[in-house]
RNA sequence: GCUCCUGUAGCUCAAUGGUUAGAGCAGGGCACUCAUAAUGCCUUGGUUGUCGGUUCGAGUCCGGCCGGGAGCACCA
């Protein structure tokens, strides 16, 4: 099987990252983690988006030049994905040379096969923004408002692309595939997009006007604008044209293309992936077999500007990260909205989720299970001899969850899949309440329910700690410590069996995993 | 304006046209003491937005109205 290949959106290097930066890139590695422990080969990449108009006039203003200045910003978002546990394979940067060669070859070649085309264009521009302005910008009254500054009419040559010849296969191939963007629904936003008349992209700026890219390989007096950069990366860094340019470090793009999941937000469906990447692919000859999937994730909507009040800057994940600790923001990101769906963040949830579900489920199941074990046992334990009906139960809930876990996972229903793991955390809770080994301690005709109990305990949360690994690597690896196991590198899902533990295993100390926050009101 | 989605418990959501509309959280009560004031059990709570239609039967299908949201290609 080809590897997994999977992608986020390259984030511009305007400002610093913000949770919703933060959430799509969790999800893809949650994803990117899930492929890995599946057995399935994986390469995750992930970047930023570093040329540019705004990224030009920071700079400026700043005082600085532009690359040092996305070299700045980038450095926010590499040290953000390092606290978070982002564990990507391949880091896309657009200044990078070997990215700026495959543009330049892919837009050659689009030039040689007449895709490219130059003409001019006369409209209403903004000097002061510096941008041609659409009728979209006009106000109510049918002016364009005072935000713009002197607006002039501007005639100015540009190239672009014959984007409207590939609207026809683009319609055909959406209808014929639907599986092409996750969640199905958002097919009909694009086929509607696409209603109406067809026009072409265009794809540079003079470069009086933006210096701050790459230039056109057939015409140095334009650099190109955005898409064909921006967008290129998925397959440049994937090793796309690495021969002919000479860019050595990256895979092998036969191996990887296509994308299984190129994990975008909503804003940048239609037009950008949906029309410009695949006309742009279709263009460069990629045939239907060879497109890629898109995953389109929802927002996370900050209700009401009072949520930040006791938590300080709530929205900055770095923050989010200290209270709650990496895999705790990494679990509430995942659990508490469906993929594709919007949610709204509340500091009411993420605390419930991290003090209830987390530090009172799994943190304190695993807790008090140590603390009875090491009591009773000196922390070894042995399946023993005796069976029943509670024990059967857990073992049921335990394969159910397994059985279950991977269909919701695989079908980016991860809300669905945390869930199913849970499902054994509240099971052995209420097996506890129901078997009191602290009671059965107290009698010593009950040892060997005793013993029986405990090591269904220590096992189901191994099995546990498995399947939440994706989601909180740390954590779960931690909880593997204290356990006493630890997880083989080779070790996957397939692997999951009753009897991780031998016969005698030693468990280790019990110390809080998730630690009880708490918040002031 | 055009296209599409949506309205079910305080909140977030489930319910191939078929028993008495379910679950989690929140709220209330009880139990327990191994554990991070943790856990378990029980429980209150709904005229399914509204009006009409189709049907033996409608949360589900159709239409109107009211409310919420999304998208509509040379904006990054």
């Amino acid at each position: 099987m080809k590897p997994y290949y999977i992608t986020t959106a390259i984030d511009y290097t305007n400002a610093a990252p913000h949770i919703g930066h933060a959430y799509e890139k969790v999800l893809a590695d949650v994803m990117a983690r899930f492929q890995r422990l599946s057995g399935r080969e994986v390469y995750f990449l992930t970047g930023v988006d570093q040329h540019g108009q705004k990224v030009q006039k920071s700079a400026e203003k700043a005082g600085v030049t532009p690359q040092e200045f996305v070299d700045g910003i980038t450095q926010h978002f590499t040290s953000a994905w390092e606290t978070l546990g982002i564990k990507f394979d391949g880091w896309a940067a657009t200044t990078d040379n070997r990215h700026k060669r495959v543009v330049q070859a892919m837009l050659q070649k689009l030039h040689d096969n007449g895709q490219l085309y130059k003409k001019a264009h006369k409209g209403h521009y903004s000097v002061r923004q510096e941008q041609f302005l659409t009728d979209k910008e006009r106000s109510s009254d049918g002016n364009f408002g005072p935000e713009w500054g002197e607006v002039i009419e501007l005639e100015e040559e540009n190239w672009y692309f014959r984007l409207s010849d590939h609207v026809e296969w683009l319609k055909g191939y959406i209808r014929s595939h639907p599986d092409f963007i996750y969640p199905p629904h958002r097919a009909n936003d694009v086929l509607n997009a696409l209603e109406g008349k067809a026009t072409d992209l265009c794809i540079s700026r003079p470069v009086e006007r933006l210096n701050w890219g790459i230039p056109l390989p057939f015409d140095p007096r334009f650099v190109n604008y955005v898409w064909f950069d921006a967008l290129t990366n998925y397959i440049s860094f994937g090793g796309y044209l690495a021969d002919e340019c000479g860019n050595e470090g990256l895979p092998k793009f036969d191996a990887i293309w296509p994308a299984d999941a190129q994990v975008i937000g909503k804003d940048i469906l239609v037009p950008p992936h949906a029309i410009y990447w695949m006309t742009m692919l279709h263009a460069l000859g990629f045939t239907d077999e060879q497109m890629p999937r898109l995953i389109v994730h929802g927002w996370w909507n900050i209700s009401g500007a009072k949520i930040s009040k006791s938590l300080g800057n709530v929205i900055d994940p770095k923050v989010l990260a200290q209270t709650f600790t990496a895999d705790g923001l990494r679990f509430y990101l995942v659990r508490d909205i469906a993929t594709g769906y919007d949610s709204d963040f509340s500091e009411e949830r993420i605390l419930m989720a991290y003090n209830k579900e987390l530090g009172g489920g799994l943190g304190n199941l695993l807790n008090r299970t140590l603390k009875m074990a090491n009591n009773y046992r000196q922390g070894k334990i042995s399946p023993g001899s005796f069976d029943d009906e509670a024990c059967q139960n857990v073992r049921q809930v335990v394969a159910d969850a397994e059985a279950a876990y991977p269909v919701r996972m695989n079908g980016w229903e991860i809300h669905l899949g945390i869930e199913e793991a849970m499902k054994i955390v509240t099971a052995c809770n209420a097996f506890i309440d129901l078997t009191q080994p602290f009671k059965l301690a107290k009698d010593e005709a009950q040892a060997a329910r005793l013993d029986a109990v405990l090591y269904h305990l220590a096992e189901a949360l191994t099995h546990v700690s498995v399947l939440l690994s994706p989601v909180m690597p740390r954590a779960c690896a931690e909880i593997q410590k204290q356990l006493g196991w630890l997880q083989p590198e080779a070790f996957r899902l397939g692997d999951l069996r009753w009897g991780l533990l031998a016969d005698g295993h030693q468990l280790g100390q019990g110390t809080p995993v998730f630690p009880r926050v708490e918040i002031a009101a």
